[in-house]
DNA sequence: GGGTCTATCTTTG
DNA sequence: TTCCACAAAGATAGACCC
């Protein structure tokens, strides 16, 4: 954002006050003409609907930082004092949690995907290198970074910026790989290490550097040059009391290099005080200038010497945050395993009004959300439809689901539902999100706790097996399609996603008048779940369908049918790789996968039957679809499973206190 | 009034 | 010629429900 003297200058160079992420700077980038890059990067966006989006933003920016002008000057010297007396109390409180016994290590892999690329062809050293497409980079090589072109910027942007650039495509195989065998150095340094990307990581080395007497420069050194020796990449390193400090650090020698802050309080505080707050990981381009601009913080020791008016005008944990950056506090302990909380899947495409296009591409996320989902053995009950409309304005809706589903007909039936009340209107990127996990499935984790544990441990009071309403159990369905899971062969037709939302939506009075749990009393008739040692049966007998079972001998060891459930549709691998319930593949080598596999449909069925009958006392609410009709008798909702996920939380978005002063 | 749900925004790599 | 990705997470506010 301008400086405030830029006004004039506004109309004759247009491009200084256009904010793009472009301009923070970036390791390699210290020698790029930054006015040139900026007017480069205005002149190809200038009048896009892109451009005209951004400004928009831009404009909801500016009125946010002229609202916290005007409530900040709303603030009386008693008000302030008052802030102030809680501020001084924080900064004791906090100084208290200070620990500098930790000596912590954030790696950096430099430039990794254009690094891993060159060395597989390495004809692309010395040469202007970007890995991505016209549309988007991931990342570029230093050459490129002397052009101006980085990580996030638009292909055909950075060919402007460097017309010999080299494009290479994205391969995250390759990555991984690269990424494993950084992985295996750091483990001998920290085998709890913090891996936070397929590049990064965060060791705790206090372990390491006392047994063998060592200094965290000594061993962030030898780390360094292990990962080169083991992969010919290199990395750059940060060493500091905590987390937060050790990032910052490892981008200021970058690349190839490190650097060291001592673990003393002066040291860290004279450090922090003319570090600029951008440098802060959780501080974007957003947050520094609503800092800047209504407050006039640039640093993060401004953070503690305006703490007053941020109190006065943050949330306490966004106010507590900046605090604690200022003091040059951090992360210190080693966190427990973060399990995630969502799955998502979305595409771009050219924007189109097209109904039966947008149905069609719905249909194809809807389907790889659901194989995901499969392939981690998540199931989840509440669906969001993301849409970024041709002006790129982005839409969300969410839907809450009576059960836990990863059934592409599931998500696809809801989130058509959601797609139509959005039409008409002009789509250039559809996304659905599953979030809501059943938690129940996903501890049960076959390396950590059988199934056939969790199953004998589960309360006989258990009712029955779901229906196939979440994972679809006609294997001729599957076999008609020659499991073909290219989305083409699976595709919803428009009209039956019509039919869908027709049917739903004549059904939905007589449904919300139903008592929550039909579902469940239709199927008193299913089989009944088998309770310990009788769930352990493995029916090798099983006969799957005849169409099925080829007669290759080299598979007939693998498609044995495997049912834990007698009585229920047996698993068994088609053609020897493909499970002809949800149609997955999984070569015979992936002997544990397969099991794993197994497990967790049979965990879904529990899990299925298990919301089915949980839901009967505690259905989910259909607000958005019942719209202000009142939904009968629903009783008192409860998530048990949402108080974990908000306790540690290392990102920080910041918003004002709610309508305080204002 | 407290808990839950949805919508939106911000950040990160 | 090409015209701004994708995945995940957290914070927050307001609507809604009991």
């Amino acid at each position: 954002m301008e400086d405030g003297e830029s006004s004039t200058n506004n109309l004759s160079r247009p491009w200084e006050s256009y904010n793009t992420v472009f301009t923070n700077a970036k390791a390699g980038m210290e020698g790029v003409d930054k006015e040139k890059v900026q007017r480069i990067v205005y002149e190809m966006s200038k009048g896009s609907k892109y451009f005209q989006n951004e400004e928009r933003k831009e404009a909801l920016m500016k009125q946010k930082i002229e609202h916290m002008r005007d409530r900040c000057a709303k603030l009386s010297s008693s008000d302030l004092s008052n802030y102030q007396k809680v501020v001084d109390r924080r900064i004791l409180e906090l100084e208290a949690t200070r620990d500098l016994s930790r000596i912590w290590l954030h790696v950096d892999m430099d430039a990794f995907y254009a690094a891993v690329e060159t060395l597989s062809n390495p004809s692309l050293k010395d040469k202007p290198m970007a890995v991505g497409g016209l549309s988007m980079i991931s990342t570029a090589n230093y050459e490129a970074r002397k052009f101006g072109v980085r990580a996030a910027m638009p292909g055909f942007i950075a060919r402007k910026l460097c017309p010999d650039l080299i494009f290479v495509p994205v391969d995250f195989t390759k990555y991984t790989h690269y990424s494993d065998l950084t992985r295996k150095v750091f483990k001998n340094y920290d085998p709890h290490f913090i891996a936070g990307s397929l590049d990064e990581a965060y060791l705790d080395i206090t372990e390491v550097c006392r047994e063998r007497g060592l200094s965290g420069g000594e061993i962030a050194e030898e780390l360094r040059s292990s990962v080169y020796s083991e992969t010919g990449l290199t990395c750059s390193a940060g060493v500091a009391a905590n987390r937060l400090l050790a990032k910052v650090c490892s981008d200021i020698n970058k690349p190839n290099g490190q650097y060291v802050l001592q673990n003393d309080r002066a040291t860290v505080l004279t450090f922090i005080s003319s570090l600029p707050i951008r440098k802060i990981g959780g501080i974007g381009k957003v947050t520094e200038h609503i800092l800047k601009d209504a407050l006039g913080i640039k640093t993060c020791e401004e953070m503690v010497l305006k703490g007053s008016l941020l109190y006065a005008l943050f949330t306490q944990s966004s106010a507590d945050f900046f605090l604690s950056v200022g003091l040059g506090l951090g992360k210190t302990d080693t966190p427990q395993v973060r399990s995630r909380k969502s799955i998502s899947s979305e595409r771009t495409f050219a924007a189109t009004e097209d109904e039966r296009l947008l149905y069609s591409k719905l249909a194809e996320i809807a389907e790889m959300l659901s194989l995901d989902m499969k392939k981690e053995g998540i199931t989840a009950r509440t669906l969001t439809l993301k849409l970024k409309t041709a002006s790129f304005e982005i839409r969300s809706r969410a839907v809450s689901l009576q059960r836990y589903t990863c059934s592409s007909e599931d998500i696809l039936k809801h989130a058509t539902k959601m797609l139509k009340a959005e039409l008409p209107v002009s789509i250039r990127l559809i996304g659905l999100r599953m979030s809501q996990f059943n938690e129940e499935i996903r501890h049960s984790d076959p390396s950590q706790e059988t199934i056939t544990k969790f199953i004998v441990q589960k309360d006989s009071s258990r009712q029955n097996l779901d229906d196939s309403d979440s994972i679809d159990l006609d294997a001729s369905k599957i076999d008609g399609e020659s499991l073909n899971l290219s989305f083409g062969s699976h595709e919803t037709s428009y009209a039956q996603q019509k039919d869908v939302v027709e049917y739903e939506e004549e059904s939905r009075i007589d449904a919300d008048k139903v008592i929550p749990n039909q579902e469940c009393e239709n199927k008193e008739e299913k089989p009944r779940v088998l309770e310990g040692d009788a769930l352990l049966i493995k029916h090798t007998d099983c006969k799957p369908d005849t169409s099925h079972s080829m007669n290759d001998n080299s598979n007939t060891q693998n498609t044995k049918a495997v049912s834990v459930f007698p009585q229920m549709e047996p698993l068994f691998w088609i053609d020897g790789y493909r499970c002809n319930l949800c149609g997955i593949e999984l070569p015979p080598s992936f002997v544990e996968e397969r099991q794993e596999h197994s497990d967790f449909h049979l965990a879904q069925r529990l899990q299925n039957e298990e919301s089915g009958s949980s839901s009967s006392t505690r259905p989910a609410p259909k607000r958005r679809i019942l719209g202000k009709e009142k939904a009968n008798s629903k009783p008192k909702k409860q998530k048990p499973d949402q108080k974990e996920g908000s306790k540690h939380i290392p990102i920080h978005t910041f918003f004002t206190r709610s309508n305080q002063n204002s």
